[in-house]
This record gives structure tokens, sequence and C-alpha cells, in this order.
DNA sequence: CCTTTCGACAACTTGATGGTTGTCAAAACA
DNA sequence: TGTTTTGACAACCATCAAGTTGTCGAAAGG
């Protein structure tokens, strides 16, 4: 459907995932069988989860040695999100400003 | 589960409920019939989502006359998910920066 | 008074999600 | 060489999500 900013929230819902990209953070750079150790679920649950954060465009594969396969975060690929997110909660609080204002005013 | 954080983003990741959120910016306050209007989809599909709205804590129901049932935005309910993503964000591009340096200097 | 509108449920279909087990070939290692 | 890891699939299961149709009683409107 490509929708996105959807496939990117939907990304962010799982607890596991933004976990997963937790711990991008802290070590820059990670792989399936490091994940499966720090998490309670199998090899293929993780590869699966990783192929989501793949497809929403928030982690790419990196070059790596031999047959690992190493994963790292997509540079700005929060950026749209976030830009979302900041517009509408700034229309939101001016809205709702907006409103106690008007209260305050009628009384 | 009590995963607000995830519930947030789950409801944000659905492009009719983005939609309707932005209905409600631009009007304020809005109804089930309303919105129905404005939308492709049946009366019950559109209350159905704005419940999922409701236990995400981003829509709330107001007072409203007669048997009429109307809902407005929550005050302060983006904040959290908006934190989380400005955090992450940030970190994440401090991060990539310094890989970057990383990399200019080593040649 | 009769008809329409609205909210609240319930049942159902279809498809996606999160997880599992199992298999296999290639690579790494003892 | 033989064993263990790893990645890539596939099948499967249970649950949830998005939407539908249908029903019902209360409120609004003619």
């Amino acid at each position: 459907m490509s929708d996105e900013l959807g496939q990117v929230f939907a990304a962010l819902s799982d607890p596991t995932r933004r976990a997963m990209i937790e711990a991008l953070l802290r070590e820059g750079t990670t792989s399936v069988p490091r994940l499966t150790a720090e998490l309670p679920i199998t090899r293929q649950a993780v590869a699966k989860h990783l192929a989501t954060l793949d497809h929403a465009g928030l982690v790419e594969r990196a070059p790596a040695a031999g047959r690992e396969v190493r994963y790292r975060l997509r540079d700005g690929a929060l950026v749209p999100a976030g830009a979302w997110l900041a517009e509408t909660e700034a229309a939101w609080d001016s809205r709702l400003a907006r409103l106690k204002g008007a209260v305050e005013r009628k009384r």
C-alpha cells in the first residue's frame, strides 16, 4: 500500500522492535544471533522483526565479513514520522490553547 | 498489556485514524455521523476507530447535548510518543555523526 | 404517531501479526 | 573430517485488526 508513515509507526508499535532499535543505538550495529542472545524469542522471530524494520526503512543491511549479516540504523529514517508528530502536536496544542483562551475570555 | 507507547504508535499507524485526527485538528470536535460523512467506511467502522483512539488515550468523549456523542483530542496525549521519537532521533543522528566523523578521520 | 437517525452490541469474514517448529545448505570451527 | 552456527524458507497456529452486515432501543424530527 506504500503508506510509509503508517509502516514506520507500525514498526515502532511493537516493544520488541523498539528494544531492538535501542540495542542498535547502544551497540551501533548488530546481527540476528546477537539479538537472539538478548531477547527471549527465537532466532527466526528475531529475523522476522528485523525484516519488518527493514521494510519500514528503519534499518539496513551493512556489509560484513563472511556469511555474517549485520544491521545498522538507516540515516534519517525517523524524520518523516518525527515531523508528522511534531506538526500534529503543535497544531493540537495551539488548538487546545485557543479553546482554553476562549473559555477564559468567556467568564 | 499496558504498553502505552505501543498503543499510541499502533493507533497512529492506520491512515484512516490519522485522517480522523487531522479532521479533529481542523474541526475541534467531531462525532461518528460527521466522520462517517467524510470517510468511505460505515458508521460502525468509524465507531471502532474512535474506540481505538480512545483506548490509546488520544481522544476523549466530550459532554454533548441530547444523545449525541462528541469526541475531542486529549491534551498532552502525543507527548510521550513525541518524546520517545525525539530522543531516539537525537541519539540516532549523533551516533551516525560520530561514525561519519570516524570515517573522515581515518582517511 | 411514524420514520429516521444514532449509539451500542454481536457475529462474521478476511487478512495481517507475532510467535513457534522444522528443514536445508553454506560457512566456521573443533 | 565431523559438528555447530548461521541465514533463508516454509508451514503452521493463535490472536488481533479492519471491515462488513444485522439488530435493537432510545432519541429527534416530520
